[in-house]
RNA sequence: GGGAGCAUAGCUCAGUUGGUUUAGAGCAUCUGCCUUACAAGCAGAGGGUCGGCGGUUCGACUCCGUCUGCUCCCACCA
């Protein structure tokens, strides 16, 4: 069979990826081995693959098949996540499509149309990855709403609830207007925003709400919510403000009275040093108004709309009443001056909206406890941040992290288990049927129908902070003295966890608090934390910027294996990744170089009566010393998951050392065959380097694998073991060195002198170099004879060092004199330079004194050799000079 | 406003407790090659006062201070 120049992926990655599927290669079940688990972090069930999915599953499934080579029971576990605002978002988008209103429907109606939208549309994402390579147990896939994982978090919730650590409160929450439901602090982005402050009158009441000609001046940015205030507060250090004390003032437009209070809260140098309190619209003013008593009026409704307590304005949305406000306000007369202020403004993270800070009832989670040990947790080093940058990160969200609000104002997710009575008192239990028989136990004789369900669903991070435990043991969770199932008991705790800093807070610190609350232990060893994906500019890829490409898009074109390399490349461990499509093209160009080294050996033919020639013997020789030498590196890179500079010590190892050097020393002559030894060693050397790739390209190591010779069937490179390194001779990979740069300083002199390659040269040699090594030398530089000499007298040629070796090549006729002097010259000028700072140095008493031996002893090694090398060009040059 | 991190070749980054010749890699660039595995290639070459200033030290890319620039996290001054 003729193999094509160049490498093709898509039909070898779908054939190949088949295979595995069909032999089950990915599936892992309890057994006497060492186990190696992770746990993907679940994409959302409406995710399409993106550039930070492919960052992140390719170098999960880098590290789950270096496992998997180690000789581990690798498993990776699956799954999507039921996001319930993106989810819920989608469908609500669909049905509008069709005509359907969410608010003509029953929650039974809708969540039927959510599941079927589900089964249809969801998890396309698992599809794509596949598409990547990931060798994920699909056997084992999850979804976090699926029955069992829903159940989990059921009993989580009661758990809590008994341990007293869910409470409902009425709080002031950030309240998403266009999802009409509450996020969670971490849900909400904090972005400098442009606006107005705004300056207005408000005139002090005569007593029976009738304005005097005094007036106060307060200043907000907020004026749509002045028929909200409920007071006017001043610092009472204020003395400029003392004249108001036991005032009342009247809110402009609706003319209603409220009181000066006074408060330290006000800063007297912010503003106008009034402000206007209006406990219902904002996180301060609602704790100033629980100190003074005042009366909460919440004029905005969950749409963000002026509601009918506004008396003005009603059924405005906020943004476009406050214009209009503004417009009334100058119209009477209260608007004194506009200006110009920039503050952070809150948004949330889902939808965009401008936050509304709002007064609701809302499930709340106690987090101090657990943030405490999940703290220590990290700090003991019991789990690991790599790279360890974000531990104070990490230290400071626990140290001030408040409750979390859990509940959403949703349907799709899991509905909250709390009851209510008909006299309003709640039982919290994980089915209606044991929720009604707690009830009877307050109310006897009463009925199903009496009791009504929480209507609230639960924030998403309240299921996949169970994750690591859930897709193992479901039953597991809020059930901390039931013993793990078998599988639980044997993958838990969770190896690595690759995934992205953005989610460290939503995502691994809880997961680490409920591994702590339910197995009592970590749930990971190592959480590796990506960089983010960035287009050039050093913009976050996203949808709404256009600037992400499409991954299934790249990989049609380069192939996976490419796409792979392309990512690892420009992702240095915790450094943001600048994607750039030029590294995939690197990788492309890496599999071809792979394909076609392929293609030389497997065209070459063996001759089993041909002795192993010297040039031959010693490069495998060196090739052997290298490869245990290079598999201890790579080994150590992994060991510090720097993955991307594994790759590249592969890449330099594959490309220069096999390809450039090994493959062109032993390479037999056209037409010729090779010896059966180096032939034998060659196909070692090449499958060595495809098992040491394998992890990082899949798919065309599998390809080249399978085509070396007949496999059996079911036989897979990904269960081969990865090559160990033996004891390597150093010293000889150093001395093979210098046969290269020998040869390339050759190569140099032929492209400076205009020498075809063709053409035989001859070399001289004064000095040490290894014998061994001269076929070497012979055979890369196209050198016919090499001779030792004590000195180059007569010779005409051009010189060069390699150590403190001199050597020379002879060029008669072809040699400029001039030219080669001032090169001498040149190198003369450094050299000396050079010797002038090593003296600079050994001449300072201080160094010698102060500095340790073996620093002193290296410096005068310097010397030595610098001198050495001066002596060697001054006699060059004279020579040169004499020859003239 | 508070905190953290980063600044090394055109680009992306290494540089492991201060001393390994006068700082490395990959890509890009330049020169010469369609040499019978690969032009998605081969051979060779050039390119950096290690962000600025100051300090500690016999010696600083490396430690300390400071300035400048960028990034991220946290944060309710209306």
């Amino acid at each position: 069979m003729e193999l094509d120049v160049k490498y093709a992926p898509s039909a070898v990655e779908d054939k190949w990826y088949e295979y595995w599927l069909k032999n089950k290669f990915f599936h892992s079940e309890p057994d006497g081995r060492v186990p190696y688990t992770v746990v993907i972090p679940p994409p959302n069930v409406t995710g399409i693959l993106h550039m930070g999915h492919v960052l992140n599953n390719t170098l999960n499934d880098v590290l789950v098949r270096k496992a998997r080579m180690d000789g581990r029971n690798a498993c990776w576990v699956p799954g999507t996540d039921h996001a319930s605002i993106a989810t819920e978002n989608k469908v609500v988008k669909m049905l509008e499509e069709q005509g359907i209103k969410k608010s003509d429907l029953t929650r039974e109606q809708f969540l039927e149309y959510a599941w079927q939208w589900k089964e249809k549309y969801g998890g396309i994402i698992l599809k794509q990855l596949r598409k990547l390579g990931a060798s994920c147990d699909w056997d084992r896939t999850r979804f976090t709403m699926e029955p069992e994982l829903s159940d989990a978090v059921i009993n989580t919730f009661v758990y809590f609830y008994k341990k007293g650590w869910i409470y409902k409160g009425v709080r002031m929450v950030n309240w998403d207007p266009d999802r009409c439901t509450a996020v969670s602090d971490e849900e909400v982005i904090h972005k400098d925003t442009k606006s107005h402050f705004y300056h207005l009158k408000y005139f002090i009441s005569d007593g029976n709400g009738k304005p005097t000609d005094k007036y106060l001046v307060i200043a907000t940015t907020r004026p749509e919510t002045i028929m909200a205030d409920a007071a006017i507060c001043v610092n009472p250090a204020d003395e400029r403000h003392h004249w108001l004390r036991g005032k009342k003032v009247l809110i402009p437009l609706i003319n209603r009275e409220i009181p000066v209070i006074e408060d330290d809260y006000v800063e007297m140098d912010f503003g106008t040093g009034c402000l206007k309190v209006t406990p219902a619209h904002d996180v301060h003013d609602y704790e100033i108004g629980l100190r003074h008593n005042l009366p909460v009026l919440d004029i905005i409704d969950e749409h963000g709309r002026l509601n009918a307590e506004a008396q003005i304005l009603v059924g405005e949305d906020r943004f476009v009443a406050r214009k209009k406000i503004v417009k009334m306000l100058e119209e009477q007369g209260n608007l004194v001056k506009v200006e110009e202020y920039v503050s952070p403004v809150g948004y949330s993270e889902k939808s965009d909206a401008v936050i509304e800070p709002r007064l609701s009832a809302q499930w709340f989670l106690k987090m101090d406890e657990l943030a405490k040990a999940a703290l220590e947790t990290v700090e003991s080093g019991r789990t690991k941040l790599i790279p360890d940058k974000y531990l104070n990160t990490y230290r400071h969200w626990m140290e001030t992290v408040r409750d979390w609000c859990i509940s959403r104002q949703l349907w799709w997710g899991q509905q909250i288990p709390a009851y209510y009575l008909p006299d309003g008192r709640i039982v919290v239990e994980s089915t209606p049927e044991k929720a009604l028989e707690e009830a009877r136990k307050l109310v006897p004789g009463l009925k199903a129908e009496d009791l009504k369900r929480d209507e609230d669903v639960l924030d998403t991070w309240f299921s996949s902070w169970l994750w690591p435990i859930s897709v193992f043991d479901p039953h597991k969770p809020g059930n901390p003295d039931k013993a793990p199932n078998a599988d639980l008991a044997y993958y838990y705790p969770t190896n690595d966890l690759v995934t992205g800093p953005d989610i460290l807070f939503f995502w691994v610190a809880r997961m680490i608090m409920a591994g702590g609350e339910f197995m009592g232990k970590e749930p990971f060893a190592n959480v590796y934390l990506t960089g983010i994906v960035r287009d050039k500019l050093g913009r976050k890829m996203s949808k709404s910027l256009g600037n992400s490409p499409d991954p299934l898009e790249l990989i049609d074109k380069y192939g996976a294996d490419a796409v792979r390399i392309g990512m690892l490349l420009c992702s240095s461990a915790g450094n943001d990744i600048f994607y750039d499509e030029s590294m995939i093209e690197q990788g492309r160009n890496f599999c071809n170089k792979i394909w076609n080294s392929f293609r030389l050996i497997k065209g070459w033919s063996v001759d089993a009566s041909l002795e192993q020639s010297d040039v031959n013997k010693v490069a495998v020789k060196w090739f052997g010393n290298k490869l245990s030498q290079v598999i201890e590196a790579v080994e150590d890179h992994y060991s510090k998951y720097r993955i991307s500079d594994a790759l590249m010590a592969l890449y330099k190892f594959f490309w220069d050392d096999y390809c450039a050097w090994y493959l062109e020393l032993v390479k037999p002559a056209y037409g010729q065959a090779i010896d059966e030894k180096t032939y034998k060693c060659t196909i070692d050397f090449f499958s060595s380097l495809l098992k040491l790739i394998h992890p990082i390209m899949p798919f065309i190591t599998e390809e080249l694998w399978q085509a070396m010779e007949p496999r059996k069937e079911g036989s897979t490179i990904m269960y081969e073991s990865t090559p160990k390194a033996a004891t390597y001779d150093k010293a000889f990979i150093e001395a093979f060195e210098r046969a290269k740069e020998t040869a390339g300083s050759i190569r140099s002199i032929r492209q400076q002198k205009n020498i075809s390659p063709k053409n035989e040269l001859e070399l001289k040699i004064k000095g040490e170099f290894q014998e061994e090594l001269l076929p070497v030398v012979k055979k890369l530089a196209n050198v016919s004879t090499i001779e030792f000499r004590s000195d180059f007298e007569g010779l005409s040629g051009a010189g060069f060092m390699i150590g403190t070796t001199e050597m020379m090549v002879i060029l008669s006729g072809l040699l400029n004199t001039e030219e080669e002097i001032a090169k001498l010259e040149a190198l003369l000028q450094y050299q000396q330079n050079f010797l002038d700072s090593v003296r600079k140095k050994l001449s300072n008493q201080n160094f010698v004194a102060h500095a340790p031996e073996n620093v002193v002893a290296a410096e005068r090694k310097k010397e030595a050799d610098s001198l050495s090398k001066i002596e060697s060009y001054i006699s060059q040059i004279n020579q040169l000079k004499n020859n003239k």
